[in-house]
Parts: structure tokens; C-alpha cells; sequence
DNA sequence: TAATATTTGTGCGTATGTATG
DNA sequence: CCATACATACGCACAAATATT
């Protein structure tokens, strides 16, 4: 048990249950590597010992992670590591999701999800350098890898320029095979800002998340070689499924 | 109630306590500023019917909030926001603690916590190019803004070429003057990984979070301008008080 | 092959914590 | 402050599947 990554207390009445805290330590220990590595994860009776709780505590436990994907538990056998590796995306210069995760996932593609036209708000219109209330288009795409939903993408471009934008994005599943259609042959990314929070309801259910899990948000800024904006965007990724990686010597 | 940040939906029988769901919603409205921007909580029973629970939960949430000093309730006049804003800490070729916060807090710099020497693990190793197990000092560190602790390093270098580095950190407060006391004039940021995680009871003492809290991780490597490999450290950020900036057109 | 130990799965009664009205 | 309902956690016992001797 030295060594598992499972080294924290658990803590009562705190508002958290205890079989959320030791599965929120369990999913932790596995992706840290620190568990896991033989595949197998320690009987019920050692981890409650270990945790100084019930068995059936542990067992919900379990239980949540085995709905998750985590864990996969086998009767009379023992309970088993479900292993996936964590895919890393790579911001750049030059970002793009499909190139990003080559040599990661076979089929990686971008999918629209819905569109609209509207007045930009102030964060939007001072990003892309548009007066306030003009028209952008707003598109929210997801991004799959092996069919596992990764990211979660709510972007902004100026709807004069890129009426129609969302049918290209649409038939090509790229942001970037579309701006060659609209004339844009190459962009780079201006700026981003990455912070963390908590999945809301809907980035759970389209990333397909559990209650409680962390997405890494990035608020990019895209222009062209020209140093003209072209598209602003929050992108919410899976953080149990994705790290991000950024290039060294900017 | 639009527009506040409180849109997220509380989940029943999810193994968090809706007190301590709707707790760290408003405590995430508040340090994206989505609310409090007029420094004001809408009232008990507003919220009460947002969420859709009794005004006990409400009231369980804001003393939640009231005593991590976030909130401040007033009898007769309300609730109201304690303002911090967010930090946005650089990451770019030259990533210095200190020079990065300039201009965003008076006080800034860093605590030695402790520090020893022994064998390097795999993932060292291999990070500072030494053999393993080759003998490497681990320093824990913690970067202070204001006196509001926003960052928590465990930092590896070689041994043999730092042996006593740890003094001259302690006196100096920052790597970067301490390894020129170690004749290196100039170093870079050779890779950064981000990555977001549900912080450790140890990160959740040092760095004053409240359980659940949420850290933005950074494992980055720091090279010579000739490409040796100098330190390598895992840094974890307090994600509702940081955001990192990377810098564009890398 | 048979006996025994290990490990997960299930049931039930009780006490306590959380949320409602 | 109280009564009620439900979720959480505990303790014990035993069944079922697998592993070990």
C-alpha cells in the first residue's frame, strides 16, 4: 500500500462523502501512475483498512469509478485498471486539432454542433477588433478523437466577413480547411489563456463527464500572418483525458 | 439572475452536498467575475429558487463562503463579494515567478518550505539527462503574491552541480538569482505541460483551498542556452486565483 | 481432484448527516 | 426548533467466483 498515490486522509463532515473522496483519490492515483501500474488495484479489505472506512464504502467507490470507465471489477477475481492514456494537445504557433493529435488517436475530427448570428458582446467585439453589438458568427463544435469526446468549443468570427462559414466547418470538420475556403491560407495564434474549473451541466453531458469533473479552458485568439484577428474561442478540455503542452522556447 | 455565473444545474444523491455544490459555484461566479462585479450576492431566497433548494442550503453555502472570507453578510443589508482579482501568471520562453506578476501585486516572491538530496526517480532522470538514482536536490517551494499563497513547486536539480543551493534560494527568494550565485546567467523554458487536477490535502493546507478545490498543474524544464537540462519542477497553481498566459506566435 | 483461502457481490439492521417544510 | 424523508456510513453475515495449496 506504500507507493499507490493513496497516501491522503479521508475527511468527514466535510461536506463531501467519504466513497467520493476515496474515489476522487483512486482516479487521481491511476492517472498520476502511481496506481495501477500491474493493472490491479488492491483488494476492498486493504484499501477500507487503509482509509479506515467500511467496506462498502470503498465498494461505492468502486462503484462510481466502474460507471466512469475507470475501473473494471471482476467477481472473485479483483479489481482491475481500465488504462487509457491522456492525450497531449499542443499549443502553438500554429494550433490545430487534427495535426495536434497526430500519431495519438487514428480518427480525429471536429464536429458542429449548432451555429447562430448575433451582436458581439463586449469581450467578443474588443477580441476580434469589431465595434461593440456587430454581427459575429458564433459556432460550438466538439472535438472527438477515437470517438471519445475531448473538447468542447464555443468560437466567434466576424460574420461579415464569414457568412456561410459554418456550412464549410460543417462539410470539411476543420476550422482550418474551412478558412482556406473563405481565402484565409494560413493563421496563427495570438494569444491564449488557460485556467481550470469545474464542468458546468452541459459540458458534462456533451463531454460526457461525471458530476465533479475538471475541464481545462483555454481563451484563444487566432489572426492572420497579417496580425489581423480572425477567430476568438473557449475551448473547454476533458482534464482526465487531456494535458496540454506548450512549446518551449516561445 | 442571468449573466451571474450560477447556471450550472446542483445534482442530488452526486456525493457532494448541495450546500457545498452551490459553496463552490459562487465561489467560482465570483473569481471569473461573472458576480460581484457590483460587489453584491443576490438575496437567500433568490438563490433558494435559482437552485431550486430551501433557503437552509443557501444559507449552509454562504457560511461556508463567510468563513473561507469570500463572502461577507451583512444582517438587514445583504451578502457581499470580498473583490481579489485573478492573477494571470506568464508562461513564455523567460518564466521568472517574480518578473511575471509585475504590475499585478506589490509583494512577490518565494519560500523555501524544505529541501533535500537523494536519488533520482525515472521521470527525474530522465528530465535532467543524469543517470538513475544520481543524486538530486528536491526543493519545496511556494510563490507568494500579497501574502496569498498562489503557487506550490517541488523543483529537482543536479546534486552534484548545486550542491548548497537551497542557501542560496532561502536567502535570496527566487531560482533565477540563486542559480546566477551558481554562475548560470540566463536560462530557458525548454517544455511545459499543463495539466488540471482536484488539489492534495498537502496543496490544500499550503495553498489555503477549501476540499474540492481545483489546481492547474504546470511540469516544465528549465535548460541552459547551450540546452542542458537545469531543473525540473512540478508547480501547482491555486486554479480561482491563477490563470496562465501563454505567450502567442511561439 | 479436493480442500482452503482470497476476493467480489448481496442483504439487512442501525446510526448519523443532510435537506425539506 | 421540530418532525419527516432520504442519503450516507457502519457492522455483520453469507453467497458466488476465482486462486492457491
Amino acid at each position: 500500500m506504500i507507493g499507490t498515490g493513496l497516501e491522503r486522509e479521508v475527511t468527514r463532515r466535510s461536506g463531501v462523502a467519504l466513497w467520493r473522496q476515496i474515489a476522487d483519490q483512486i482516479r487521481q492515483a491511476i492517472s498520476s501512475g502511481a496506481l495501477g501500474a500491474d493493472g490491479r488495484l488492491p483488494p476492498e479489505l486493504a484499501l477500507s483498512e487503509r482509509f479506515g472506512v467500511n467496506r462498502h464504502t470503498v465498494r461505492s467507490a468502486i462503484a462510481a469509478l466502474v460507471q466512469e470507465g475507470v475501473l473494471r471489477a471482476e467477481q472473485g477475481r479483483g479489481t482491475f485498471v481500465e488504462t487509457r492514456r491522456r492525450l497531449s494537445y499542443p499549443i502553438a504557433a500554429r494550433t490545430r486539432f487534427s495535426e495536434g493529435l497526430e500519431g495519438q488517436a487514428r480518427d480525429r475530427h471536429s464536429i458542429l454542433l449548432s451555429h447562430a448570428v448575433g451582436p458581439a458582446s463586449s469581450r467578443v467585439s474588443e477580441a476580434l477588433g469589431l465595434p461593440q453589438d456587430a454581427p459575429v458568427l458564433r459556432l460550438e463544435t466538439m472535438g472527438e478523437a477515437d470517438g471519445r469526446p475531448v473538447s468542447r468549443a464555443t468560437s466567434f468570427f466576424d460574420a461579415s466577413c464569414f457568412a456561410g462559414f459554418e456550412n464549410a466547418f460543417a462539410r470539411t470538420g476543420s476550422i482550418t480547411a474551412a478558412l482556406w475556403e473563405f481565402g484565409v491560407p494560413d493563421y496563427v495564434r495570438r494569444s491564449t489563456l488557460v485556467s481550470a474549473r469545474h464542468a458546468d451541466s452541459a459540458d458534462l453531458a456533451d463531454l460526457r463527464l461525471s458530476p465533479g469533473a475538471i475541464v481545462l479552458v483555454t481563451v484563444a485568439i487566432n489572426e492572420t500572418l497579417g496580425g489581423s484577428p480572425l477567430q476568438f474561442s473557449e475551448t473547454r478540455f476533458a482534464a482526465d483525458r487531456v494535458e496540454l503542452s506548450v512549446s518551449g522556447r516561445a
